[in-house]
DNA sequence: GTAATTTATCGTATAACTACGATAAACGAT
DNA sequence: ATCGTTTATCGTAGTTATACGATAAATTAC
């Protein structure tokens, strides 16, 4: 994130932000959907779904766990990776509340 | 964002990774707050709010502008934000229904 | 034990992000 | 015209992100 003033915002703006920047890529967002649908993943059917290299996506499910909203078990040789419960749930608290709250109503007017 | 593979994936994916990137640090979290509270605000105003330097306020509003999720107006000396009527109604349109299809039932059974 | 499979990690190169101070540009007021 | 105000941009430093190939680590199969 570079240099990052993390402690002078609030606990859920920096949660929303780490969940935000998280599902901000692409592939991310895909494997999420492909999660979503298939309900539990091995790491190599996310690669052979995507169009990526095994080890770029291995960084973005990396990346997705350390933001929580995934979750990976080792099945013998295999990883298998479906979405968090705790993890959704806390995506599902905060971020469409937030979004609903962004209203732009009136800015034809915008000053 | 780095060298991304950005034409192999879907516009949406597209679309919506781009703004949920926007939304991914706290500061520009806390901005959209701010233009939803307030509605309207100056540069200087959103400067005296965040513990920022100005030029790093600037650069955060033009990340959220080149999103479209705010917009500029100039009005003199000063210029005027506020969240952008198109870049809102989209952000309404696709990331609800992404998020809310996210769901990680029998994830005790993960595999 | 050896080989094959699967995944994570390492190393690397390039690009982008975050932050700040300093400066430029544009306008209003005097 | 000059000065003060406001904001965008430039320059810079350090950090992080993205992508890939190569390799290591762990398990399964033989």
């Amino acid at each position: 994130m570079a240099i990052t003033k993390t402690d002078l915002f609030t606990t859920e703006q920096q949660k929303m932000a780490e969940m935000f920047k998280a599902m901000g890529h692409p592939a991310r967002v895909a494997i999420l959907e492909l999660l979503s649908r298939r309900h539990a993943c091995f790491c190599g059917d996310i690669t052979q779904e995507l169009p990526l290299a095994q080890s770029t996506i291995s960084q973005h499910l990396k990346a997705l766990k350390e933001a929580g909203l995934i979750q990976g078990e080792i099945e013998g040789v295999k990883t298998c990776y479906c979405l968090s419960e705790e993890g959704i749930a806390q995506l599902h608290e905060l971020a469409p509340s937030f979004i609903t709250q962004l209203n732009a109503i009136n800015n034809k007017s915008c000053c």
